[in-house]
DNA sequence: CACCAGGCAAGTA
DNA sequence: TACTTGCATGGT
C-alpha cells in the first residue's frame, strides 16, 4: 500500500469481475464512496489534536469542537505541556462551547496524566506502542470509551481498527442485516472482518458514515424519507 | 418549544 | 447483565 493508493481509496475486495455477489459492507462503502468522495480524515493538523478533539466531540457536533480547538491554538494551549499544567477550572471555562466543560475538562486531563506518567508527555512514544497494548491502556482512562480509544487509534497512531458510533449503528441497522443489538465488539469485529484489516479503508469509512449522518440521517429509529435510502437500497443497480 | 449532536461513567434492579 | 440518568452548549 502505497501513500499514493492511500489517497483516493477504493476498495478492490474481492475484485468484481471474479465475484457475483460482493459482500454488503463494502457494497456499501462504494455506493458511499463514490456520492461523497474522499473525506481525509480525521480534521486536525496533529495526532494530539485528533486526541483531544476526540474527546470534546464526545456526544456533541463537531461545529461545537472546532470553537473550541481554534481558540486552544489561538491561545497556544494545544499541546501536551500546557494542557498538563493548565488548572482544570480553567481548562473548563476554556472548552465551555463543547458542552459537559466540567466532566471534558477532567477528562482530557486524565488524558494528559495518562501521556506523561507513561512516556514523559511525548505523544509520539506514546502512539509507538503496540496499539492492541496502547487500547487497552486508553481504556482504562477515565472518560476513553471504546469510540474515543479507537477514533485516537485509528486516527492518531494509524492502527487498524474500526471506529464505531452511533451513525455507523443506525447505518448497518437500516442497510444490512447486522443485528443492531451487537455490542460494540460484535459490530467492530464484523466490520473489520469484512475490510480485511484495511486500515485505509476504516478510516474512510469511519468518515464517510459521519458525512451521511451529517446530510442526511437525523432521525431515529427510521427515516423511510431519508435521501440516503436511494443510494443505499436497490443493491444490484450498479454490477448486472 | 422540542430535539439532536462523531459518549462515557455511575447508579439501580 | 441491562437499563437509566447526569453531563451542557449550540444549532435546527
Amino acid at each position: 500500500m502505497t501513500a499514493s493508493t492511500m489517497e483516493k481509496t477504493r476498495t478492490n475486495l474481492p475484485p468484481r469481475k471474479t465475484s457475483s455477489k460482493r459482500h454488503e459492507i463494502v457494497e456499501i462503502y462504494d455506493r458511499l464512496y463514490t456520492h461523497f468522495g474522499p473525506q481525509h480524515w480525521w480534521p486536525a493538523e496533529t495526532p494530539f489534536e485528533v486526541m483531544v478533539g476526540a474527546i470534546l466531540t464526545q456526544n456533541t457536533s463537531w461545529k461545537n469542537v472546532e470553537k473550541t480547538l481554534s481558540q486552544l491554538k489561538e491561545k497556544d494551549l494545544l499541546h501536551p505541556d500546557a494542557l498538563y499544567h493548565i488548572p482544570e477550572k480553567k481548562l473548563s471555562s476554556l472548552i465551555r462551547s463543547s458542552g459537559y466543560f466540567n466532566v471534558k475538562a477532567r477528562r482530557i486531563k486524565a488524558l494528559m496524566a495518562f501521556i506523561f506518567e507513561g512516556y514523559g508527555g511525548s505523544v509520539d512514544d506514546m502512539l509507538s506502542e503496540k496499539w492492541e497494548a496502547l487500547r487497552e491502556k486508553l481504556l482504562s482512562v477515565r472518560g476513553i470509551g471504546p469510540e474515543t480509544a479507537d477514533a485516537i487509534l485509528l486516527y492518531a497512531g494509524k492502527a487498524p481498527v474500526f471506529v464505531i458510533d452511533t451513525y455507523t449503528r443506525r447505518l448497518f441497522e437500516r442497510h444490512s442485516h447486522i443485528d443492531p443489538a451487537d455490542n460494540y465488539q460484535k459490530l467492530q469485529k464484523y466490520l473489520m472482518e469484512g475490510l480485511r484489516g484495511r486500515t485505509d479503508l476504516y478510516n474512510e469509512y469511519h468518515a464517510l458514515i459521519v458525512m451521511t449522518g451529517k446530510q442526511f440521517c437525523k432521525k431515529t429509529p427510521d427515516c423511510t424519507d431519508c435521501p440516503l435510502n436511494d443510494l443505499l437500497e436497490n443493491k444490484a443497480v450498479s454490477n448486472p
